[in-house]
DNA sequence: CCTTCCATGTAACCGGTTACATGATTGC
DNA sequence: GCAATCATGTAACCGGTTACATGGAAGG
C-alpha cells in the first residue's frame, strides 16, 4: 500500500513508542518540524486509516475523565516502516519565496536587501531554535535523531555564512536591529 | 488580490520579459526549479486568472500556423509585482524524506547508510548540474539570477560537505559508486 | 517518414492547511 | 474563577501534480 507523507512520520513515532495522535503532533513539533511538518487535519485522519489498513491499533487511555487514545505499530505496521525505511530514494522539496524574491530583485534593486534581511533572519532563528534544543537534549549524542539536528544546525549556519558574505558583497549593511519588538 | 506561488513566478518572469506559457515553463525549469517549480497543470489556468484579473494580457504571436500567445504584464500587473516584491516576509518550505528516514534510522540501524547515500547522490547531482548551468552562462555575474545560483551551489556543498563528514563518523565507506547504470 | 520539439490546454486526484467545534484537567 | 494545556476530531478550501488530449513545425 502507498503511504502518504503524514503516515509515514505517524509510523516512525510509533515505531519509537506507542502514542496518542496528540503526542505524535506533540513530538513532530519538537523535532521533525524544520523538514517534515504534520498538522491534525492529516494527521486524525490519517491514523484512522491506518488503523482500517491493520497497520496501527488504537486503544482508549484516558487521563481521568479526559479522553485519549494510545495507537501502537501492529506487525504490519512495523514491516511497513521498516520496508519504508530499506527502500531507496525518497523526495526533497524545498519552495523558498525569499530565494524567489532575490532572484527577481533586479526588476526592483532597492528591494533586494529586503529580502536578503528577511532571508537572515529566517535562518539565524531557526538556527537559534535548534541549536536551544541541542543544548537541552539529554539524549546520547549518537542516536540519529541528534545526529539530524546537528545536520539542521549545519544547514542553517552555512545559510548565514552566504547570506552574510552576499550582504557583504552587495554593500549592504544589515546592521544587526535584531531586538524584538 | 491574493498570489498563487504559480502566479509570483509568472509575474516575475513576464516582468524580464513578455513570454509564452510555454516559455515561463521552461525558463522555469531552466533556473528556479529547484526552489520555486511550476507546472502545465497551474501555468496555463494561473495564466488565465491573472488575465482576468487585468494583471497580465495576452496576444496571439503564432509561430507560423503554430498557436502561440504571448503574455505580458500591464501596469497593474507590474505593480502587483514590485508590491509583491518590496513586501517584507516569506515562506521558506522544506520536505526531505531522506532526512525523516536517517531521523527514524534508529529503529533499524542497518538503513542508515542507504539514506545517507541517498541523501548525498541526491545533493552531489544537483550540485553538478548548478555548477554546468553556471559554467555556461552568459550573463553578467553580478546580476541576481547568479547570485542565487551560486547561493545554491553552496547550499548543495554544505551538504555534500556535512553528509560525508557524518558518513565517516558513522564508519561508512560510501565508496563512490558513482556511475551511471 | 518519424521523432523531437513547440505549444496549449483540461480533468482527476491528492495531500495538506486553516478554522472551527467540543470538552475535560491542571495550575495559578 | 480563569487561562493554559491536553485531547480529538471535522469541513471547507486550496494549491499543486499527473496524466491525458491535440496538433503543427523542424530536422534528420
Amino acid at each position: 500500500m502507498k503511504l502518504s507523507g503524514t503516515a509515514l512520520v505517524i509510523l516512525g513515532m510509533l515505531g519509537r513508542r506507542p502514542r496518542s495522535g496528540y503526542d505524535i503532533k506533540q513530538a513532530v513539533d519538537a523535532s521533525t518540524r524544520f523538514f517534515w511538518a504534520a498538522s491534525y487535519g492529516q494527521l486524525y485522519p490519517e491514523l484512522r486509516r491506518l488503523e482500517g489498513a491493520g497497520l496501527v491499533t488504537s486503544e482508549a487511555a484516558p487521563t481521568g475523565g479526559r479522553q485519549r487514545k494510545v495507537h501502537r505499530l501492529t506487525d504490519a505496521g512495523r514491516s511497513a516502516l521498516l520496508q519504508w525505511l530499506g527502500a531507496p530514494g525518497g523526495s526533497i522539496e524545498l519552495r523558498d519565496e525569499l530565494l524567489l524574491k532575490l532572484f527577481f530583485a533586479d526588476l526592483a534593486p532597492q528591494t533586494a536587501p529586503v529580502a536578503l534581511e528577511a532571508l537572515r533572519r529566517h535562518h539565524e532563528q531557526a538556527l537559534r531554535h535548534l541549536e536551544t534544543i541541542h543544548s537541552e537534549r539529554g539524549i546520547p549524542s549518537d542516536a540519529f535523531p541528534v545526529r539530524v539536528l546537528d545536520l539542521g544546525i549545519g544547514h542553517h549556519r552555512a545559510w548565514v555564512r552566504q547570506i552574510e558574505l552576499l550582504a557583504e558583497q552587495l554593500g549592504i549593511d544589515a546592521a544587526d536591529e535584531n531586538e524584538e519588538s
